[in-house]
DNA sequence: GAGGAAAATGACAACAATTAACACAAGGCT
DNA sequence: AGCCTTGTGTTAATTGTTGTCATTTTCCTC
């Protein structure tokens, strides 16, 4: 039978690349939980017990502990983004190329979130940053609203 | 002696005026509360733990669990503002008139935060809202970066 | 000013989200 | 294949926050 590093090292998968510089180890659970924010799309924002959700439904079981260390190093290695909703703990969706800069509508009720870009606030982020002498990691914009379903 | 109430009432504070209108009571934690942050200025953004110490150095005992009900509170009665940084629990700001609506700047090493205003992030959350049928709470710019000490 | 209903407080238990500890398992070098 | 190091799962601990409930207080009415 297949062992697990035969059957991906050949692939050499962008994920592999970047834990191996640093002398981290690419993990059938870490493959999974980059997996499913793939395979799930670049707009959606799962939470920590949602992603242990969703990832033993499809009989993958990965440890809540495993998936919280995970979650930490994928937004360290840019993989991830977080996002912090008021309401109830953290969130991360995938940080792709094709969804590069955006901000968040929230809706206070019942946690629907929509993404909008928009340039100029970029821009407000970058001159705050340079006039205080910051070193801009970056700026995200949250708007908490309520939703047409909600109101 | 003179009773709380006695001593309070005559003043008519605007807090008290504001819990009155709705059933609510003017207490001594209520006002302790909200003094700390008049004194502190309106630039600081205190924890509920941070309010908590303060109190029991001024020796204002105030027990804990009622510091998160006042807080909360005066978010709803809006004169504090609720702001959630990344990291480590949320934060409580005066929100006065002469400190309309501003964006903060967040050191993500040593938590040290400067505030900042502009038109344009504003506007932006507005049109995001319309657009998804939002209704409008508010839109809060979080800028993470480095400060130059932490550099 | 006293009496009483309603609301608030304090102390503490309960919670949820997250992290630490540690024994065991697995990845990736040679 | 074997070894060293890193990662995982399990479980316990921590942190921040909320619920419960008996006791205390506010504030309205007389």
């Amino acid at each position: 039978m297949l062992s697990f590093s035969s059957q991906y090292n050949v692939i050499t998968s962008p994920l592999g690349d970047g834990l191996h510089k640093d002398g981290k180890r690419l993990t059938p659970q870490r493959l999974k939980v980059l997996n499913l924010f793939e395979n799930i799309g670049s707009g959606k924002h799962l939470s920590a017990e949602e992603v242990h959700e969703k990832l033993v439904k499809s009989s993958s079981k990965v440890s809540l502990a495993t998936i919280y260390r995970t979650l930490r190093l994928l937004v360290q290695m840019g993989l991830l983004h977080e996002l912090e909703l008021s309401e109830g703990g953290h969130r991360y969706e995938l940080l792709s190329n094709d969804n590069p800069d955006h901000h968040h509508l929230i809706c206070i009720r019942c946690g629907r979130t929509e993404e909008f870009e928009n340039e100029e606030v970029l821009k407000a982020g970058k001159v705050a940053a340079k006039i205080n002498g910051f070193k801009l990691i970056e700026s995200s914009l949250n708007v908490r609203a309520i939703c047409p379903n909600c109101i």
